[in-house]
DNA sequence: GCATTGACTAGGG
DNA sequence: GCCCTAGCCAATG
């Protein structure tokens, strides 16, 4: 397990329920800006219990993949408390979890 | 170490 | 709105 890796596990694993990141913010959050196609390959092999992958999203409040299981991964959302029209999130803004990358590892901040 | 792949993103047609 | 292209990064063979 790379640093990299285990640092976007910790990062998708803060992320409150009833809320969603993209895979590029958690690539920030996790330290390396850019890296969303990297976070979304470390997803595709890291199912984790423990991490709630499917509060990870594409930009623009976008679904993604889920392993070749969208529905699930919207259902899940919608158990959530979230609006998931089509393949995108409704109140998006609202619901995207925003937080620092400094502040993100080592610190869960709650909105 | 290089080449390929993929739950991505942004821009253009 | 969708499809394609280029850029990006980490994992894998």
């Amino acid at each position: 397990m790379s640093p990299f890796s285990a640092r976007v596990l910790a990062v998708v694993r803060r992320i409150p329920p009833g809320r969603v990141a993209t895979y590029g913010d958690v690539a920030a959050m996790a330290g390396r800006p850019g890296a969303s196609r990297a976070v979304g390959n470390i997803m595709r092999g890291c199912l984790h219990a423990d991490v709630p992958c499917h509060r990870v999203i594409a930009a623009g409040g976008r679904l993604g993949g889920y392993a070749g299981n969208v529905p699930l991964k919207r259902a899940l959302l919608a158990a959530e408390g979230l609006t998931v029209v089509g393949r995108r999130i409704r109140h998006w803004e609202r619901i995207h979890w925003k937080t620092r990358a400094s502040n993100a590892v080592g610190r869960a901040n709650n909105r």
